[in-house]
DNA sequence: GTCTATAAAGCGATAGAC
DNA sequence: GTCTATCGCTTTATAGAC
C-alpha cells in the first residue's frame, strides 16, 4: 500500500469526502486510511493535531472553494450583471454538489454535534453565503429587506434540497429544487 | 441513580433527545445511559437489539407522531378548509421543532452514514410528508403539478431552515422561515 | 514520508447478582 | 427491572524502524 503523496493539500480532498460520509464521530481512522490510502502514521505525519486539524482542514478549503467560486463572484456583480451573476451561483451550486449526489458537509456538521466543535466556521460559511447572495440580489434592484430574505430562503432551499434529495435517493429532486428556486428569483424581479 | 421507568415508551423520548444531539455513530452507551438516566442493563433489558433497535424505536415514535399530528389532518382536510390545515400543519411543526432550537432527527439521518441503514424509515417520512401536503394543496385548487412542486419547496425549505437556525445559533431564523413559507403559499394561491 | 507495532482508553454488548 | 463487572473489539494516538 506504499503511496507518495508529497503534499498535504492533496489529501484533503480525499478526507472530505470521508467526513462526508461517515460524519466526524463516524470517520475512524481506519475509514481515514482506507480513503486517503495512507497509514496512520503517514497521517499524523501531516496532521499532527489528529482529527480535529483533518476537519479544520477540510472545512477551511471548502470555505476557500466557496469564496473563490460563489462568494467573490456574487459579491463583485454590477448592476447590470447581478441576474447572470446568481444564474453562475446556481450552475457552480449544482455541479458542486454533483447534481444532488453529494451532500453539504457544512451542512451535516451544522445539524450534528460537530456544531459546537467547529462553530465559527460553520456559522461563517451560511453567514458568507447568505450575505453574498443578498447583496447581488440587491444591487439586481430588490429593497435590502426582501434580498435577505430571499436570500435565506434560497440558501436554506439548497441544504433542505439535499436532505430530501438523499432521504429519497433521487438526486434529480436537487436539480428540480435549484430549477424552481431560480425560477421564483426571475418572477419576482423588481 | 437507581430509577424505574416501568415502560419501555417513557425512555424512547430521552434515547431520541441523545440521537438527536450526537448522531446514531455519537450517541454512545455511555451517553445514553446518561440521557435517559438508566444502566446499561436496563437499556438493554428494553431493547434487546441494542442501539440499532433503540433508533428503529425512536424512528417510529417520530413517524407516529408526525403521522397522527401533521401528514392525517392534512389528507382529511375538505377543499373548504384546506387552507387552514395547512396553517395548522406550520404551527404544529414549529411547536414540534421547539421553534427552531430542536433538529430534525430524520434528516440528520437522510444526510449522514444512518441513511443507509435506516433507509425505509427516513425515505417513507419524508414522502409521506410531501405527499400528504401535496394533496392539501391540491385539494385547495392547485394542480398536482404545482402542488407536488410547492409541497416539496416547503418541506425542503422546512429541513432547510432548520441547518441554518442551527449553523447560525439563531432559532428565530428558522420562525421567521416558516412564516414566510405561509405567506408564500398565501400569494401563489389559485 | 512511509510503514508496523503498540499503548491506553472507549466502545457495544453480555452475564449474573439482587 | 435494575445494577455492576467483565468480555472482546475498536478507537485515537504514539513510538520507532526503514
Amino acid at each position: 500500500m506504499a503511496r507518495v503523496m508529497g503534499e498535504r493539500s492533496e489529501v484533503v480532498p480525499l478526507l472530505a469526502e470521508v467526513f462526508r460520509a461517515y460524519g466526524f464521530e463516524g470517520a475512524s481512522l481506519a475509514r481515514i486510511t482506507e480513503g486517503t490510502g495512507l497509514g496512520k502514521g503517514s497521517i499524523y505525519n501531516f496532521f499532527p493535531g489528529g482529527k480535529e486539524e483533518m476537519a479544520e482542514a477540510v472545512l477551511g478549503e471548502i470555505d476557500g472553494w466557496f469564496r473563490d467560486q460563489v462568494f467573490q463572484p456574487l459579491r463583485a456583480v454590477g448592476a447590470d450583471e447581478a441576474e447572470q451573476g446568481v444564474e453562475r451561483m446556481f450552475t457552480a451550486v449544482g455541479r458542486y454538489f454533483l447534481s444532488g449526489r453529494k451532500v453539504c458537509l457544512v451542512g451535516v456538521f451544522a445539524l450534528g454535534h460537530e456544531r459546537d466543535r467547529f462553530a465559527v466556521k460553520v456559522q461563517a460559511y451560511f453567514a458568507e453565503w447568505v450575505q453574498a447572495l443578498a447583496a447581488a440580489l440587491e444591487r439586481g434592484g430588490r429593497d435590502a429587506a426582501s434580498a435577505l430574505a430571499l436570500s435565506e430562503d434560497v440558501v436554506g432551499g439548497i441544504q433542505g434540497a439535499l436532505v430530501l434529495a438523499r432521504a429519497a435517493d433521487e438526486p434529480e429532486l436537487f436539480m428540480r429544487a435549484l430549477e424552481r428556486m431560480q425560477q421564483r428569483l426571475k418572477e419576482t424581479r423588481h
